[in-house]
DNA sequence: AATGAATGAGATTTCATTCAT
DNA sequence: GATGAATGAAATCTCATTCAT
């Protein structure tokens, strides 16, 4: 059973893949089960094998398993410590670059958070949300740090925070909905100057 | 046609209040004709009366209606002639309650946005949706006579722009999502604080 | 609308009609709602207009409807009067008769009952139940009347009671199994004599 | 068989068993393969090991074990040998708990019987049938025996076996269907009481 | 013997839309 | 303008059965 590397979690994993990309591009409703079976050339019952919850369920565990992932995984502990090593605007350029990474490589599961905000509620509780909104402490002792190194005047680190933190969103809604990617290097590279500018000691 | 002299004006509007709301909570294809009717009062076959074109045409209505409306009211001329007598951080602190009442005022339309991204399409060019994003050039100006009447230093009043722009994006995201609402103000107060601070003269 | 004599109304009954006949030869799960619109020429969907919530509302109405008026139906008013007047062989030979009518007029609710005991617990409260079982006091009151009148000995009617519905259970089987329902006459008429025999005075 | 020398056979067993009580459950439409095999602990292709017809052919083994079984076992000889001794009034009462000990011995397939009606013809031919509501000669031979032995007056032995017949249908369907089992012990000794004193010599 | 993945036909149900009245 | 019956395509889901391992 375990000889053949188990094809069962593989076309549990195929199920998953697909359907999240599915339900990324066309939402919830409007991705039928044929549609996701199709997609992955099973036939029509099997999907009930693996989710006997059917369509909802496998939503479900879409979300379940993708949305704690994102979060923790930002940032990478390796990263973190690298940071503090950098010159101020290069950290900032540096944290957004990463940052686009990690949402470029969630976005579908990104855009179904966006699309069905109704079907969060059975899915995340409170603390799963606030903790996707809650001030990155991270960040407010990457600036702390900067600041004892004489790199950064002394300010209000959380409000500092705050404004990067909406530069981030801006980065997230940008790739999100699909808009203006190109060409903003350079007008990011102005804002992340700019910022250095404000901030230093 | 907002007068409602008609009652079929007034049936036309109900439908438009209703979907809308239904269409914003529920999605597009999550939301049934009959439901629709339901909440007006209406008979099954009567929204064909209306909109023959059925729950696509009603939708695309409620659509374009709507979004042109929103960035167009924002900021008002008149808001904009105050914000100029203002000091910068009851100025910043201004146009984000401003902003915070457009938002929750037309909640329902922006989640559809943020719900049907691909429904978009068909209806806003990328005209629309690039002067969604476009700078604020409303904002640099009032940032640039800030600094012609020496309460703002000279710096790069774009990337200070961007900066502010994120904070908005982070404050629609919360509205959106209902996130925290709450006893945010004093946080928002330090923030803007701490940016006319940074930018003062 | 009323003009038109509801054919609504009429669609209803339809499917009312053929859904029992349905139910009763081949069970509740053995009858397909498609089979059921079929029957009666209509659309697939049509059914959930009359009865959304689909077939086991369906079921239910067809139960609920049927199974009251059958213990109500018997025996008739008019029936019980003349029972008074004839003989007592000739009185037990008619309400055998009487009976066995009404069990052919409700052959098909029968059986469904017979057939979907686990269906009925949702349906019947143990009330209905009950009275189906309870002692026919009319029948004791016929045997009592009888007695009065010296056509009959002193003895315990209600054990009589008991013999004669053994008597027309019995008959209600052989109906709802259809078994050798023919050239039973004779038989039958030598079984009421026999007991009016060991009835009389 | 029923020695249950192999694993094999005790699985087929337990399949017999269980399944004859979700068949009686639920019928035969309402029994799903999976349910059966769950109920076992069987895996889900394996049923069609030991029942190559699948569920049809376990259904018809079912019903074809056990439909004989029951008619040809009662009454039990030894039982008969013993009746012919007891008081009319006693045997009466002897026999009617034997019956409803055999009826509810077989519960089951009973409830099948009554339910599935329709399946029975595959199995059943006309034969069995009859059996089941023959005339029982060994019953009227009773009567005849208890008449030489003068308890019994003369009479249409066959009428008097009719009624006996009868009170034992009405048992069965009390059981059948769970209907007020308890507390009828004294109304029906009343009965038999009644039906002895009746037919006293 | 045993497992459980795979298949596909068919069941129930939903729903946008049309249409007679 | 208004009603709600009618339609049928499509969606979700169930299930008996087969088959590779």
């Amino acid at each position: 059973m375990n000889l053949r590397e188990t094809p069962a979690a593989e076309t549990r994993d195929k199920l998953f893949i697909s359907a999240r990309s599915l339900f990324a591009k066309k939402g919830y409703k409007g991705t039928s089960v044929r549609e996701i079976n199709r997609s992955v050339g099973l036939a029509d019952g099997l999907l009930y094998h693996y989710f006997p919850g059917g369509k909802a369920e496998l939503f479900r565990n879409v979300l379940e398993e993708d949305s704690g992932r994102i979060i923790a995984s930002f940032p990478a502990d390796e990263k973190l410590a690298a940071y503090k090593e950098m010159p101020v605007s290069v950290m900032l350029s540096e944290i957004y670059s990463d940052f686009s990474d990690i949402i470029r490589e969630n976005l579908d599961i990104i855009r179904i958070i966006f699309r069905e905000s109704e079907a969060l509620d059975t899915v995340w509780n409170k603390d799963t949300e606030n903790r996707f909104y809650e001030k990155p402490q991270w960040f407010i002792n990457l600036l702390k740090e900067k600041h004892r190194r004489g790199e950064v005047r002394s300010m209000d680190f959380e409000s500092a925070s705050d404004i990067y933190t909406g530069i981030l969103f801006s980065r997230m809604l940008e790739l999100v909905f699909d808009i203006r990617d190109e060409m903003l290097c350079e007008s990011k590279n102005r804002l992340f100057d700019h910022l250095a500018d404000l901030w230093k000691a």
